[in-house]
DNA sequence: GACGCTTTAGGACAACCGTCCTATAGATTT
DNA sequence: AAATCTATAGGACGGTTGTCCTAAAGCGTC
């Protein structure tokens, strides 16, 4: 296998450092001792901070393209695809009861610090979006009704990581996921009226 | 009129700067030109910034407290009550859809940073819980009933700060409001299992 | 072996961080 | 008026921040 080139170790590195201590409190030195190189050799590869953050969000966005492409690949039912959404926030609980959503923290932080990548992050959660959307579409929603079922599993997603990281409840996460496929079970038939709840 | 004491003006931009900036973001010198004191006098009021920090979530617990036991007065129809808590939202939606909710952001930058002081910001998201509870309890809801739609609650209005912030959509924060409305007027008649979507 | 390119280490740099000390101005009491 | 207490300003402090420079090590190619 091919060793990890030093700058993609770097963007490795910085993206969990971001995620479980935030951008702001995530030092250069922080990063370049997770890698292990010297602060120096820093600015070889990237000639700022936020040139990293850049780079992470990059790579995100890739990277959750990739998994929504696979989760297409897995299965043509898109109920079973939306499903797929849900199982992710069960299978990272522990992290998201420690840490909260990657995507939504990231966001609520660059939006305090009125940062400059702030659009690109919200990009990542509108890619969710625009998945979700689809989904609803393909099984037979209407455009407007698509995007508020999207919508609606991104705010609910949302909110459960942030009190799953605030009460530090596993119970309470598998609760909401069962909650959210029953939601999904129940869903309305097409061409109805667009209530998200009923 | 009495004039603010020092103390107090500091708690108060304290408040709003850890709010619109993040506490790590925000510094001693920060605050104390907000306020209009130097950075020395600081000191002589608060011996650290988790002291100042403390003293934010001790005034924000109270001042919640206070919201709470308001909405009782007001009114003592608990449908009523728990309108209260989502007209809020929608009053502060031009500071949600910029900074997001500011309890749920500053457990989750609480959390990152493992701070101290996690716990007593989340008592205050606990607060509305128990409120919420209570309320739904007033309504004939059982405990376990009572406390799944008071967390129901507090998650969507935990990912509806977060979109509303991520996608600065005013119509959103209106019709995911609305929707909760509409939520708590189809509520199952109490009794009846534990669903909180239906 | 000499050259050129890529990659690295180490540290300089000014600015700022949270913390802490001290001198003093202002107010209150004696 | 003197003494005392409260509140303030200003700056020192060691450390860390993000940024940037320079010297040199590694390495493939002629």
């Amino acid at each position: 296998m091919l060793a990890a080139s030093t700058r993609d170790q770097i963007i490795t590195e910085a993206d969990t450092l971001f995620y479980e201590s935030g951008f702001e409190a995530t030092s250069f030195s922080d990063i370049a001792s997770a890698v292990g190189i010297s602060r120096g050799n820093f600015y070889y590869h990237f000639k700022s901070k936020d040139e990293i953050l850049d780079a992470v969000i990059a790579r995100r966005l890739v990277s959750t393209r990739e998994m929504l492409e696979r989760w297409e690949a897995e299965t043509t039912d898109p109920r079973e695809r939306i499903m797929s959404f849900f199982r992710i926030l069960l299978v990272n609980r522990t992290k998201i009861m420690a840490f909260g959503c990657p995507v939504g923290t990231l966001c609520a932080e660059l939006a305090k610090l009125d940062h400059m990548a702030r659009g690109r992050a919200e990009d990542i959660l509108a890619l969710f979006r625009d998945w979700l959307e689809g989904q609803f579409r393909a099984l037979g929603h209407g455009e407007d009704e698509a995007n508020d079922f999207a919508l609606h599993v991104l705010m609910r997603s949302q909110g459960l990581a942030i009190l799953a990281s605030a009460f530090r409840d596993a119970d309470y996460v598998r609760k909401e996921v069962d909650d959210l496929a029953d939601w999904l079970d129940r869903l309305p038939a097409p061409g109805g009226q667009t209530s998200t709840r009923r």
